[in-house]
This record gives structure tokens, sequence and C-alpha cells, in this order.
DNA sequence: CGAGTTCTGTGCGGTAACGAACATAATGGC
DNA sequence: GCCATTATGTTCGTTACCGCACAGAACTCG
């Protein structure tokens, strides 16, 4: 398999939308800990009951949060991308989780060693409030994700699933094969090739062998289910206060 | 409907786990804002996208944690009782959530007023431990709830229901409808009948119009899926570093 | 270019849960 | 004690998804 790893362009922390997001002298402490690391497709970032030595901030590529069970089966139970971080439990004081995080789409991150980043939270900064606001943005989309699982059809769950995995990419092209977006659905792979086939014969997107094509975003709009909304609106509204603190008192 | 009111015992606020695992100074700052409210069954302690006004820990009862979609379906994504707190939201910087919180036992709370907790939080004491915490034990619930809606049956996430409910009650007698539990579960009431009919004749619970005692807790242990293990671990770790900081390190 | 691998399409029987309609049974108010 | 109400039980046709088996198509590596 050749992981087509991901172009290495020069990348600036700043394109993680969190470390964006704090002000200078916040930045600035943290900046000298920071550390590229590339995100090649299928990476693990942590394992179910691992103690975390990292946090991700990744500034290109999607990180899918996974539960596995012990049969085997999967389901995912969120997704973040440049406008988050990957290893909530260090700062929520488990220290880990039972879930996975695996890279899903190809990037690049700046990963802060576990001690760094608990330093800087503990001193109850504005990287606290960012990172306390993503982790609800987070829980938003796990519950949302709770009850999608519980009374949508597998057609309406892909479609938020490719919107929620694009908008974390610059293009509108997704490199994913059936059988994965099935394990992270939790579904049969051939439900996906059918529920994918409606949407292709509809012409909202175009698919071959792993690599997803979305022709009209409009049209899936307008075929998701009101999860997707729901969790987009959510996102923005945490992400909001990023700018401006006080924008939302 | 004779709303069969909390038995109104004195409550002390230290039957509220979290408020007991405070040190004496912290407790004492909040204390004097505490105020004991009773939490009679079907109270909303807060709507979708309402700004919260106070916190809520329970010292007896259930509070259900739910979504509730545009067209009336609904579904729990976690349950709170003594061991938490309800209003999560408030401390995580977003102010409001998606969901509802709604008792589903009838019981007894403290209320703390949103800018006392809020203080108090922001000043880095235990208290923000704690809270911290008790938000991950309820994520790994919401993350555990996703994956047994989508891969359990209903009978066995039936049993991780009344599981999680009864560990959170001092008698194993719970009062609920078939209807309401099936709301809770977000599947139809038959299939609720059918069952906690199995259930029954396998001579684990018995139940009448409204009445579940739990018969046999190991069998009906043996017969849940590994959800209810999952996030009774991880409730009990997570809760462990509350009576002594140190012992996960 | 050819062989093996990986991905996708399709068909088929089985089943769990659904939606609706209705029967029975317990309870509480009067 | 009676009646309205509420809770539970049962049936039946329908549907979405599952599990399995296999065929074809596209890529890739030698």
């Amino acid at each position: 398999m050749t992981t087509r790893t991901a172009a290495s362009a020069p990348q600036s922390p700043l394109q993680n939308q969190l470390l964006a997001a704090l002000p200078a002298p916040d930045y600035e402490r943290i900046q000298p800990n920071l550390e590229p690391v590339p995100l090649p497709l299928g990476m693990a970032l942590y394992e179910p009951g691992s103690r975390l030595g990292y946090v991700y901030f990744p500034t290109e590529g999607i990180v899918s949060l996974l539960y596995v069970m012990e049969d085997g089966a999967s389901a995912e139970i969120a997704v973040t991308g440049s406008e988050g971080m990957v290893g909530i439990s260090l700062f929520m004081g488990g220290e880990s989780t039972p879930s996975r995080a695996v890279v899903q789409s190809a990037g690049n991150a700046y990963r802060l060693p576990a001690a760094a980043l608990k330093k800087e939270f503990e001193s109850g900064g504005e990287l606290q409030h960012l990172l306390l606001r993503f982790t609800q943005a987070l829980i938003t989309q796990m519950a949302q994700t709770a009850v999608c699982n519980r009374h949508h059809s597998v057609e309406q769950q892909l479609c938020r699933w490719l919107l929620l995995s694009i908008d974390r990419l610059s293009s509108n092209e997704l490199v994913m094969t059936q059988e994965l977006i099935a394990n992270m659905l939790g579904v049969r792979r051939e439900g996906v090739t059918e529920a994918a086939g409606a949407l292709q014969d509809a012409g909202l997107i175009r698919y071959s062998r792993g690599h997803i094509t979305l022709l009209d975003r409009p049209g899936l709009e307008r075929r998701v289910c009101e999860c997707y909304a729901v969790v987009r609106r959510e996102s923005d509204r945490l992400a909001a206060y990023n700018q401006s603190p006080f924008l939302g008192r």
C-alpha cells in the first residue's frame, strides 16, 4: 500500500484554529514545545487505555475518534481536524480513555508534550477556555452521533459523515474506501455501497475506488438529516467565542 | 398524575459525591450558596439552548440527559445521579447545549447559582478537577451509548439501562413505565414490552405497571452487553481519583 | 502485459425492529 | 363499586439492515 504521505508543505502551527485563537503571550509560552509531525493515513494517535504522551493540534487532515468493541465491531463517535485537537483526556484528568484516535485522512499536526499542555492548562489562561469549549463541541458531536445511530438510515448517516469530513478538508475530494466508511459508521460495507450508489445516481457525489468527489453540496445538504446542521451550528457557535471572547455574553 | 414527590428526608449536600470529595476549604467557600431543591419526576433542569441559571448536585434520584429531534424522536445520551452533577455546559464555556436534562427518578439536589460555580471553577481549585473528571466519565458514557445504539439489541440495551439506573438508586426498585423507557432508549414501546417480558420470564426482574424490581443482579449482568461494564469501570476509575488525588499516578 | 490483489456491485434468505391497530388488565377518582 | 384512564400484551404486515456468497472491475506490481 503506497500510503500517499501528505504533501509536506511547510505548515504554521497557526493553521490550527485553536492555536491561532490563542493570545500572543499564551501562544509564545507553548510555541517552543510545539513539534511538527506528519499524520499518515491510518496512524493511531492513541489507543484505548494508553497514557498519552502528547496532544495533537492538526493543521490539516482528519482524525477519527472511534470505539472498537470486543467482537471487533466499531463505530466512530466524533471527528476532528484543524479546528480542534486530539487528546482531551489529558486535561480532563483521566489520562486515558477507552477510545481510539485514528488518522482518517492524511495531513500534518503539531504535537505538544503532555506535561507542557497540562502546565499551560492548569495556569488557567485562554488555552483552558479554548480547549473546554472545543470539548463541548465534541460532546455535542458525540451526542448527535448517538441519536443519529438510533434513528436515521444508513444513507442519511453517510451524508452526515461526508459533509463532516469534507468540511475538514480544503478540497472536495475524499480518499476513503467504502470498507473504511462502513467501519466508521458501524454498518456493512454493502450498505455503504448501496447508499453511495444512490447518492451518485442522484448526481450528488462521484466515486471510484476510494476516491469520493463532492459534486453538489447544496443537494447533499438537502438530503442529510438534521444531525449535521446541529453539529455544525454548535461547533460554529462555540468557535465564535474564540474570535471575541465576550461576543457570546 | 400524583407525582409522588420524593420523601423530603433532610439531606446533606455531602450525599452528593462530588461535593463530598471537595477539600474542606473549597467546600466551605461554596456551601453558603448551595440551596436544597426537590427533583420531582419529569422536571426539566434545562432545555435545549437555554442559558443555565444553576447547576444541580443531586443527592438522590436520577437525571437523564436526552436529545429530542425535530420529529419528536428522542434518545437518552447519558444519565447521572448523586455521583455527579447537571449543567456541565456552564463551566465548559458554552453556556448552553442542544440537549435536555429531565428527572427520571424523583429525588433531591442542591443547586448552585451559575455565577458561584463559575467563580469557584475559574479559581482552579479541586472543584475544577472533580468536575472535569466527571465530565470525562460522562463522555465515556455518551460514546458507549452511541456504540450500543448501533450494535446491540433492544434487550441488551434495556439491561444496560436498568443496571445504570439501579446503580443510582438505594433500592432495587425502579418506578418507570415501559413507555418512558422506550423514549429513553429511542425504541418502540412494544419493543420494551417484549424485552422486559423476556427478562421477567428469565426471573431477572419483576415488573407491574411502572414498577420494576431487580431480582437477580448477577443474572442481569450476565445478560448485558459489554457497554455497561465499560461505563461502570471508567466511572469508578475516574471517581477513584476523588478519594486520593494521587492514587492514579 | 498478465496475475494477483483490492475494491465495488449484486443477489438472496434471514431477522430485528418498526408502525399500526386492537385486546386486556390494573389503577385511581368519584 | 364503577368508570375513565393509563399501562401492558399481542398480532400482523412491512422494512431496513444483516450475513453470506460470489461476480466483475480497477488498480498495481512484477
